[in-house]
DNA sequence: CAGATAATTTGACATGGTGTCAATTGACAC
DNA sequence: GTGTCAATTGACACCATGTCAAATTATCTG
């Protein structure tokens, strides 16, 4: 029945995915991921009506296949408010170069394309609530530096792909001594510790 | 001689600004540029060869526009190190507003465009170059938390155009209390005060 | 003021990417 | 075998950038 269909649309996934986390995005055209996953072009558009859906849909690919809730587990267990931002950070450490490439493409066209803005506005809101929960743990430990609020909205700044893709393509940081720092200017900037 | 291509220069330039200012960046086509300055869309290319070459400019054009030196001079003048590091970010963040719009169209092809990648790395390096006087003027102080190096490049993520438009599109905040928590931030994370 | 020269216009066209469409092929199922 | 569904083939519309040549309008100079 759908067999068929199903692989074919896993097919197109990967290669997306695949062309994305190694190179420029841009340089990641409907072409280039068609001949990848072995079709032609319009095949794509059997299966995902225009790019940014299918970015959007890679977007839910990536989040499966290296399990995304697995890698938070962690950071939803910790115990202390210090533990957990700290669990939170390395779980977003290790979920980030993975939908980097895609992040890089839906933000491309994050002004022109309504629906990849709301696919990644979605995603942006799931990271602002991590870290909600981190600060809550903070606040039920008395290490808050300022209201809840702030504290969220700031972390959540300091933890976006934005500057962490400053920090690794402008200043030269690994990935690691990124996030390491992340942890370091996180708990300065928001905690009392 | 060339008064009237002097002349025009400026308007397609002041167009650009105007145009880039109030709105989306990628509504902002040559076409509509032409248009705004009176002209023809073919005209334009008279003036700059690339829409790229046209953005860059604009930024300088922006620079003497607001005269750039003066916004920082408050900074160059601070004698202590946290002083020099408040006077920096209020300076930066007068003059981040208004070339916004710009960089935000600089960044939309910064990957595709080898001159738009370079004239924005090149107002970044200055940036950068600002950010380390205030971290030397921080060791100086001995409020240094870490090297310098490290420092600097903290600061400068912090002071990320990617981050000031994070925070201010996706946290909703106001500019004034962007460059407010920028301080607060900034001050945190790499100083020990 | 006439003539030369410079700036701009007009209109056509190439390129490259996205997205659409209709007709056709090939496979598999019943 | 016939029907169905996925995919192919090849053509085309659209839109933005950038290019070009010829005609036209300003502007300056003698």
């Amino acid at each position: 029945m759908s067999k068929k269909l199903e692989e074919t649309r896993r097919r197109i996934l990967a290669a997306t995915v695949e062309l994305l986390e190694s190179g420029r995005p841009a340089a990641v055209r409907m072409s280039d991921i068609a001949r990848r996953a072995g079709i032609t072009r319009q095949a794509v558009y059997l299966h995902f009506a225009t790019r940014a859906e299918l970015l959007t849909a890679a977007v839910q690919y990536v989040d499966e296949l290296y399990d995304v809730d697995a890698l938070m587990a962690p950071s939803r267990a910790a115990s202390g408010g210090l533990e957990r931002l700290d669990a939170f950070i390395d779980g977003w450490g290790a979920y980030l170069p993975r939908v980097y490439g895609i992040v890089k493409g839906l933000l491309a066209v994050y002004d022109t394309d309504e629906a990849a803005a709301a696919a990644w506005d979605d995603r942006r809101a799931a990271i602002r609530h991590g870290c909600d929960a981190a600060v809550q743990a903070l606040r039920r430990d008395g290490l808050l530096r300022q209201g809840p609020k702030d504290a969220t909205d700031t972390l959540w700044g300091l933890l976006s792909v934005e500057l962490w893709d400053f920090w690794v393509r402008q200043a030269g940081w690994s990935h690691a001594k990124c996030i390491s720092q992340m942890k370091v200017v996180a708990r300065a900037a928001i905690t009392t510790a």
